[in-house]
DNA sequence: GTGAAAGCGCTAACAT
DNA sequence: ATGTTAGCGCTTTCAC
């Protein structure tokens, strides 16, 4: 079927060597011979075979991006970016869905079961910061949003304890007084929600209310049915929030969506901030307040990070901590209140 | 570094052989000789080559799934399903994005400069199908959407003529006469608006209706804001829609947003019909009603495609043109009209 | 500038 | 049941 470098060079009547070398064009080959060559590998429709060149440079020139989801739209658009920024490096990226499963996460880290990959990215879920640490080490591994306490990871995220705190701040600003915070994940090793808490309870702090319990919403996980039911459970306890700040555009926009649908206005009876800042938020009604992190710099930075890692192997430099920047991007969900 | 079968025979004085079947479980082993290479794995922490067992079996393990991109919602819905049905099956997907280039569609086709992948599952955006048949055809091929009319490649997708016949017909029904369609795309050799676009026409005129060139409006891509800017194109000149059919729900929510901005009630003064079923559009203002291909299925038989043309690379069994089903989701968007 | 050949790590055909 | 070894296709050292 396909052709091999034996088939080309016997073609052109010369050795693998030449036509390996027309091929890679790494050494310098006599026009005349490499005219040859050009003419058989065209004839043959040769194609090299990359487990071989795999097998020999003892890389495997594959990432792997490991998420939790790829269908939603936070992690789709940081998939998004990641691969094709790996393009340019000339890296091809193996996409591996975790949905949250401890088990799955752990698995990746520790190989899967093959080197498979040069390096990886994690964006762990389940795991937390110190169940991060027993691994083999194979190849680099990246995480995104997890400190690895340790320090056996180089790590890019946004600063979430401040950019919360930011947020909460902007509604506060517009004289919102008894602001909901929802999507807490308190089953969860995962420090994300934590920090955005903490943020959150910051900012009330520093305007001198008391977090209130009852105002703190759990969720199980980050989509927008789970904002509906948080919204919906929060009403229905009789909290009445006049704000609500969302950890995630997802569970804002399921909370906006249940808003709807209880008759509030918004932003007038509820302003709405999210985090994220998702392409849908701009489209929602009203436009979506939300945090937005540098997501293309969160990719940028992370395989810049691999590929110091794969191509210095014996670099010493300690473990990155890189924090991307973020902005508040203030649209219409969060409104000063007119009533 | 890392531990090859060698050491690991070495370690347990055995011979590699030994060991090779130890970890593939194939042949069988006497207990108290698999104990011993067991612990001498474990103490080495073994994991397989990836690249050398390729280069043996003559395949990769791996996958490709190019799209136009990662980052909307319907191709992360169904990049996910993919990636998921994939791992049942003991496969890796990479994940390519073509962003409408043709040049990155052809390349892809052709193999992309080496035997990546041992099939290839592509979603043609800018490429017609005459055009996607002149390549090398190493590996096998699934189109999704497109239709390779030589019949040089398997191919699965929803009857785009029907479901789009249904959806306007929805619309009818409910009484709307002036339907505008959102999403033509002239500029590309693409069947798949066209499809969309005939049956669109096909239910005007089955309701005695003659398609009107003023409410046709075509798009340049297909997100959010093409949608937006062609529902602004449509009232700016003065179309007077009663409703609209846009070809994917990210461009009806587009719509729909100028809709509201524009002060229009949905569904009294415009009903709103979107084609994909994204998540999105349940949680839209009001729901979005939209046609829904069956994802899932789509995965599966593309998968299941591949897998027999992988595996039984001598069969002559003539390309398979299969059709998935699809529903109409009725939501708010489309009720019938009170005004 | 080009050829011959070793060897990357693995599996399996061929031995015993 | 297990050892020995050829060979997958490629790159590259060594020789000329």
């Amino acid at each position: 079927m396909s052709s091999r470098l034996k088939d080309v060079a016997a073609l052109a009547g010369v050795s693998t060597r030449t036509v390996s070398n027309v091929v890679s064009g790494s050494a310098s080959v006599a026009e005349e011979t490499r005219a040859r060559v050009q003419a058989a590998l065209d004839e043959l429709g040769y194609r090299p075979n990359v487990a071989a060149r795999n097998l020999r440079a003892g890389r495997t020139g594959l990432i792997g991006l490991a998420i939790p989801e790829l269908y939603s739209p936070y992690f789709g658009e940081l998939a998004s970016l990641i691969v094709h920024a790996a393009r340019d490096r000339s890296w091809t990226v193996v996409i591996d869905q975790t949905f949250g499963d401890p088990e799955a996460e752990r698995r990746l880290l520790d190989g899967d079961g093959g080197r498979l990959v040069d390096g990886l990215i994690i964006s762990p879920w389940a795991l937390g910061p110190e169940e991060l640490t027993d691994r083999s080490r194979d190849v680099p591994v990246v995480l995104l949003g997890e400190r690895q306490p340790q320090g056996l990871a180089d790590r890019v995220a946004v600063d979430n304890v401040l950019a919360a705190e930011e947020a909460t701040a902007h509604l506060l600003a517009s004289g919102r007084r008894r602001i909901a915070a929802i999507g807490l994940q308190p089953h969860l090793r995962n420090e994300t929600a934590r920090q955005r808490l903490e943020g959150y309870r910051k900012a009330l702090r520093g305007a001198g209310l008391e977090p209130d319990a009852a105002l703190e919403q759990p969720v199980t996980t980050l989509h927008r049915k789970d904002g509906a039911a948080a919204m919906t459970a929060l009403l229905d306890a009789g909290a009445r929030p006049d704000a609500v700040f969302a950890f995630t555009d997802e569970l804002a926009l399921g909370a906006l969506h249940i808003a709807h649908e209880r008759g509030m206005s918004v932003p007038e009876d509820l302003a709405v901030v999210g985090f994220d800042g998702i392409e849908d938020g701009q489209y929602a009604n009203p436009p979506l307040t939300t945090v937005v992190p540098d997501k293309r710099q969160i990719a940028e930075r992370a395989l810049q990070c691999l590929a110091d890692r794969i191509y210095s192997p014996a670099s010493t430099v300690a473990p990155l901590d890189i924090v991307v920047p973020h902005r508040l991007d203030v649209r219409a969900s969060s409104g000063r209140r007119t009533g």
